[in-house]
DNA sequence: CTAAACGTGTACTATGTGGTACATAGTATA
DNA sequence: TATACTATGTACCACATAGTACACGTTTAG
């Protein structure tokens, strides 16, 4: 259980330090500036990011993602979440991703970027 | 928000269905006996095989898939879920599997099918 | 023929999720 | 020194999830 308040504080020192980043040179991150564009109230998000709440639902998440110019795939991942439309690709064709995703598990990064490549290269 | 309930009946009945079929050789998959084994109590069991509550939780549908000698993924899927070791291969190289499944949506079984047998025969 | 086993209806509940609302206290600025 | 903005602490809440408990009438097997 432990490692899900560890994930929880992770992704919220990690929305901070990126949202403290931009804000030097632009106020308009401010918690609550950015909570408003969020459609949070200022004080959830100050939670969040204190680690003190678990992370927002995945729609803010996306427009967190955005807002800081993160990959919203790496920040859902953070809050122990996969993005919905990822969800559906499995559940589509369950066995086929099922084993495609348990091969491919413990494959080295090399590899299976390699995999990517040719796939979208049109070699399949 | 109907394609919801839509899944949540074709998950019950689903199970029902099987059920059904193995209780005609063996009075052990009646509905008081398999919930039983499952853990649960058989009023609820008979709500989900009518689809008039949602579908039980994962670790429910695991053992559910067992009894009933059917794929965990694909259960899962119909209700409307993704395998956890699933979502947890994803969330450890977000952009990586995020970014293979994206390009092989679209592609044809045959073709992703080539793939896992081509990577299950070390061929990478 | 009867007792055990059966399926189901109704009512209830603990825990988690995803927040809001408002009060308080510090900080910068003019 | 006022005032305006900032972050944070506390209290609360509606809805969803994942079920339990038990009574009721029905079916079935010995």
């Amino acid at each position: 259980m432990w490692y899900i308040v560890y994930n929880m504080s992770q992704f919220g020192a990690f929305v901070r330090d990126r949202r403290e980043r931009l804000r030097r040179e632009d106020s308009r991150f401010s918690v609550r500036q950015l909570a408003r564009r969020l459609g949070v109230e200022p004080s959830y998000l100050s939670k969040v990011e204190r680690g003190e709440t678990a992370p927002p639902s995945e729609a803010k998440i996306v427009l967190l993602a955005k807002e800081l110019n993160e990959d919203p795939d790496v920040l859902l991942a953070m809050a122990g979440k996969v993005s919905s439309d990822l969800q559906e690709v499995i559940r589509k064709r369950p066995e086929l991703f099922g084993q495609l995703i348990r091969e491919l598990k413990d494959m080295p990064e090399h590899a299976v970027l390699r995999l990517v490549r040719e796939v979208r290269d049109g070699r399949w």
